[in-house]
DNA sequence: GAGCACTGC
């Protein structure tokens, strides 16, 4: 532990600390930064001390670290705090929580008078609740002044912005502890990032030493490809000549126990070839890593506001990200990182910083959220963060949230909309479970958030073999033809009746983990529902349910209403939809849908949809059949709508168009916003079309 | 008739 190069720099991080309300640590990988931080602070007397992390397992791995190395029981003095687990108690000095933890806690109490010091952890990952909560940090440092501090760790390249935005507080540099990385780039962009990844591979393992590589690729189609391809060379290579090969895929979809392969060494003169996707960036540490092979692209999922539309898209990393795939070959020993783009196109076409969560997403949740929050000297549409988001995408919640009355039509929140804001969920959701409680079918509506919010670790990820199972499983049910939130309805009920058995989750190809997560957002969400419900509450199922079932008449009205922006109407002669939001959208429902056609072969007249998403032809993913009384009336409040009056009668478009992508190195951002915007779409049809041609 | 990077309250 002394080894650390932390441990160097207490006295002056102390001293900055103790003469400043915040202070940025750029501490690089290995510096320590995440356990000793606040064990120097702890010693040096402060206060209760909260560090976030983005993620649960580093929350709960370094907590479980620090109270080890203090030689106390976890839970006591050190603890941690992530959904569904509570690991402290009166006596906890040093407590651990995953981001959202704290962003919840200061929805009880906004000033977090609990802590001393608050250290905002990896915080140049930009995970949408680090930026809300450098927001809030700002503004509370300013009333609590006295008696707060915040440090805020983050990456050399982002350090000096993250001062600014701090009132240019000083920023303290502390060396990882990294071995050197060579990195080799190459003469010129290859036409296809497979071979290419492919050929390095091969010339690795044939002339370089021994150590593993680790090489990054998009997604699961271009890992299994690859695994496969490499496995045909490496056999067909002369017995003999050089050491055996292991080769191994890595990505979130892969079952757990196919995982935890990459952490057991190899055996004896025997090299591994580890193909993943950025889960290996920062998620998951593979050890025994000496080479690197970086494609310089990642898949990431965005949102645009105009359409509210979803789109996953293969783009280019940034600098850090880059940094942040070499440095993984240097953790035990000296490594290479082969680059297989030119270093011009790092130096010039990367991003220092990875675009911000908060450019990328829906803001329903989060402007809800700070709306909630009822801070007087703070302007949220301004949205005075780190990275603002575009006003299109603010005034895109905004009409959001009046369209399900979480605020009204000056933009003031309501009193279902702050209850809405006290649930863990998106606001449709929220609004659905609201209205379910009027309409009796609360105890239905709980499990349909509570399997949405874990919909895609339901089904495991070997679809190879397993493409039809939706339709070809007879046993599941099939949502009675009324669509896909029936369906997830009817599958929990099913476990139920077994009595949350095991073994029929695997019969019927569901993952366990996804269905015990499942069970416990709904125990969360019934708590959070009888918490805030001042009425008589029905979360129990009562008798009279079986004319209910029928037609789920009631609950499908409760999704309606909460889906209140989410509508889609059939085109008049076909089964393609057109959105009923501000720009229609011509739609299909999704081939995976339960959803039934009727006699005449044709979809229902409306339906709600979970999500938009451009594959790249655009679908509705998770529909429900809807009628079209309940319809009107919404139809009716589109109609009302005054934008201007819910931003506060700021015109936040003329404002400050410059800001919407600050971080572009292109020269000529000073274009009018849809120039912009189709800048940026035809940049992402490029980068398509560049990762297609890998794919050949 | 077709597809899914990674987190998290």
């Amino acid at each position: 532990m002394v080894s650390l190069p932390i441990v160097q720099y207490e006295e002056k991080i102390i001293e900055t600390v103790e003469r400043n309300p915040v202070v940025v640590v750029i501490g690089e990988t290995g510096s320590g930064k995440s356990t000793q931080l606040s064990q120097m602070l702890h010693r040096r007397g402060y206060g209760k001390i909260a560090i976030t992390q983005p993620r649960r397992v580093a929350a709960v791995s370094v907590a479980r670290r620090v109270a080890h190395e203090l030689g106390v029981q976890l839970g006591e003095e050190v603890g941690y705090a992530i959904r569904f687990e509570d690991r402290t108690s009166h006596s906890t000095r040093i407590k651990y929580l995953t981001d959202g933890v704290l962003l919840r806690e200061s929805l009880a109490n906004p000033e977090l008078n609990e802590y001393s010091v608050i250290i905002l952890d990896e915080a140049h990952e930009r995970s949408l609740n680090t930026d809300i909560l450098m927001g809030l940090m700002r503004r509370l440092v300013n009333i609590r002044s006295s008696d707060l501090k915040v440090l805020i760790t983050s990456a050399t390249l982002d350090g000096e912005k993250v001062s600014k935005f701090f009132a240019d507080c000083p920023v303290l540099n502390v060396p990882g502890k990294l071995y050197p990385v060579e990195v080799l780039y190459s003469r010129e962009r290859p036409s296809s990032y497979l071979e290419s990844s492919l050929k390095t591979a091969l010339d690795i393992h044939i002339r370089e030493p021994e150590g593993d590589i680790l090489i990054f690729m998009t997604g699961q189609d271009d890992i299994e490809k690859l695994v496969s391809k490499l496995e045909d060379k490496v056999r067909a290579l002369e017995e003999g000549s050089c050491m055996d090969a292991i080769i191994l895929p890595l990505h979130g979809s892969l079952p757990p126990e196919l995982q935890v392969r990459v952490f057991s060494p190899p055996p004896p003169n025997c090299r591994r070839i580890i193909v993943a996707t950025n889960i290996a960036e920062t998620s998951l540490t593979v050890d025994g890593v000496v080479y690197v092979i970086d494609s310089g692209y990642v898949k990431q999922r965005q949102y645009n506001p105009s359409s509210g539309m979803y789109s996953l898209d293969v783009v280019q990393i940034s600098k850090v990200q880059a940094n942040q795939r070499a440095g993984r070959a240097g953790r035990t020993r000296p490594g290479k990182c082969y680059r297989l783009y030119p270093s011009r196109i790092y130096n010039d076409e990367f991003l220092d910083v990875t675009v911000p969560e908060i450019q990328r997403s829906s803001l329903a949740g989060s402007v809800l959220y700070l709306k909630s929050l009822d801070l007087p000297d703070i302007d949220i549409l301004k949205f005075d963060f780190l990275d603002p988001p575009s006003s299109e995408s603010l005034q895109d919640a905004l009409k959001q949230l009046f369209l399900i009355d979480a605020i009204d039509e000056n933009g003031a929140i309501t009193s279902i909309g702050q209850k809405m804001a006290e649930l863990p969920l998106e606001p449709s959701l929220a609004k659905t479970l609201m209205e379910a409680n009027n309409y009796g079918c609360l105890y239905e509506a709980l499990t349909v958030a509570a399997m949405l919010s874990a919909e895609t670790t339901l089904l495991p990820g070997q679809r190879k073999t397993e493409k039809k199972r939706k339709h070809t499983i007879s046993n599941l049910p099939d949502g009675s033809g009324l669509g896909d939130h029936i369906q997830l309805l009817q599958i929990y009920e099913c476990w139920d009746q077994t009595d949350f058995d095991i073994g029929w989750c695997k019969d019927n190809g569901l993952q366990v983990r996804g269905m015990l997560f499942v069970r416990d957002v709904r125990k969360q969400l019934s708590q959070i529902m009888q918490k805030i419900s001042k009425g008589p509450l029905d979360v129990r199922a009562n008798g009279k349910r079986e004319e209910f079932r029928q037609d789920y008449r009631n609950l499908r009205k409760a999704l309606c209403m909460g889906y209140a922006n989410q509508l889609a109407e059939r085109k008049m002669h076909h089964n393609g939809y057109r959105t009923l939001g501000f720009q229609a959208q011509v739609v299909q429902v999704h081939p995976s849908s339960v959803l039934s056609l009727d006699d005449l072969g044709k979809f229902p007249d409306y339906v709600v949809y979970h999500e938009l998403i451009a594959t790249p032809r655009p679908y509705m993913r998770n529909v429900c059949a809807v009628e079209m009384r309940w319809v009107i009336p919404i139809i009716n409040k589109l109609k009302s709508l005054d934008v201007y009056k819910l931003s506060g009668g700021v015109h936040h478009v003329e404002e400050e168009p410059e800001k919407k992508l600050p971080d572009f190195p292109k020269k000529d951002v000073e274009v009018a916003s849809t120039a912009d915007d189709r800048e940026s779409r035809i940049q992402a049809a490029r980068e398509r079309f560049l990762a297609r041609k890998g794919k050949k």
